[in-house]
DNA sequence: GACGCCTTGATTGTCGACAATCCAGCACCA
DNA sequence: TGGTGCTGGATTGTCGACAATCAAGGCGTC
């Protein structure tokens, strides 16, 4: 399980199962950034056929996991300052968006849920401070439930099933857990109180401050470790 | 040759002819929208395998013009006025976007083709007037080298490859020309102004209007047809 | 010694066939 | 008569093998 697809089909195919474990295998780095994809390798490691490696392979670009080129092969993609900056534009105009919708169309029953989640976030999170991974899996299922919320289906696609792994791949690779842990709970909390309110738009500009607060946060550091390199 | 591809991979591919293929007759209604799509069947129309048909079917999936259900087939997207409004709605935010970056990161000899192509366009516009085709394709590349001016290349991704075969579906099967011909051209110059002086702020917001009015024409134009219908 | 061509090996793209799954229609039963 | 389970046909998912294409290394030539 990919533990984050917010809604997926069943039943699940071999092609399904591949597509987890490689991503999840990318995510993570056990296959390294830039490394070249081998499909009868990779068959024969998931012991399957060269078909559902291939549709797998095909929805790995989707989410701009690898990149194809024809007759040529596949490259898992390599991370770059450039291409997280770009993510995080996109992310704050797209989760911004996403708040203002949800702000409109997410039930009540749903907000609820959401404020409990938050809660019980916030209690695990002063138990065990710094564990990394929960607090991450926690921001991650806060957004999620934002944009689910929205209902807007193409909005979903596109952040939820092709944006997401590449922002847990900068994450988990880049090593992105910075000193915005206890503030983030906070700023959480203040956009859920806003779409609770139905006022879209402050809902909008405290996300697009949310990430964009994120990307600055990372564009510091990334000057930094340029200039350590110097 | 679907025309608008921005940065087409090469060789071609069998997939890629019959992705193509199945888009344009999608695009234009050929195959029906809502109707199944069968396989075996779509393989003997167009003299390949299944192998590479599924290939194509995959890609026709991530622009969102098919829908795929695991041992069920796939169908063709139904149109719907809920899905138009929610494409207008990511379309107004990620061009919007895309032009505030294009401020940014054009160049000037991109800037000045621009600024080329909309007199021609003006010109042709002019003669021969109400050809909806020629004028459908002129916003289109309008609005595609905005977005490739952007340099953001998942943004360009989403927009270019997955999002506008979808745009020029809806354009094609409901019939999108309506009275906005004329203002259309003003409205581009304006946008295309902005970049060109650099003011991303202006530019941003110039296309956000543009977008929206298309949307809020589409809104009343649909209202109608709905009250005709009762 | 450097450049270019050809051969060779490996990889990708494509094919036809088989296995697993689903859907429509019918018989059967309460 | 309405609902339920089964069966046959068709469709999809998967497989192994072949053909087309590309990259690397050796050879010959200038």
């Amino acid at each position: 399980m990919n533990g984050y697809a917010p809604t997926w089909r069943l039943p699940i195919t071999s092609s399904d199962r591949v597509l987890f474990e490689i991503q999840r295998a990318i995510v993570e780095g056990e296959i390294p950034a830039g490394s070249k994809i081998s499909e009868p390798e990779l068959a024969r490691r998931f012991s399957v056929s060269r078909a559902p490696l291939r549709e797998a392979l095909a929805r790995l670009e989707r989410c701009h996991l690898i990149e194809r080129t024809p007759n040529a092969g596949a490259r898992v993609v390599t991370l770059s300052h450039e291409g997280l900056i770009s993510l995080y534009q996109l992310r704050e105009e797209l989760e911004g968006l996403a708040c203002r919708l949800a702000a409109e169309h997410m039930p009540h029953d749903e907000i609820e849920e959401m404020q409990a989640l938050l809660n019980r976030h916030l209690e695990t999170q002063r138990v065990r401070e710094g564990e990394s991974y929960y607090q991450e899996a926690g921001d991650l299922d806060f957004h999620y439930r934002i944009i689910l919320g929205s209902k807007n289906p193409y909005l979903i696609n596109i952040l939820c099933d092709e944006l997401y792994f590449l922002v847990r791949m900068y994450r988990v690779q880049m090593g992105m857990n910075g000193p915005r842990v206890s503030r983030a709970f906070d700023e959480h909390k203040a956009i859920l109180q806003a779409i609770a309110n139905r006022d879209g738009e402050l809902a909008d500009l405290l996300m697009r401050r949310h990430i964009g607060a994120s990307r600055r946060n990372v564009e510091i550091q990334l000057q930094n470790t340029r200039k350590e390199h110097d």
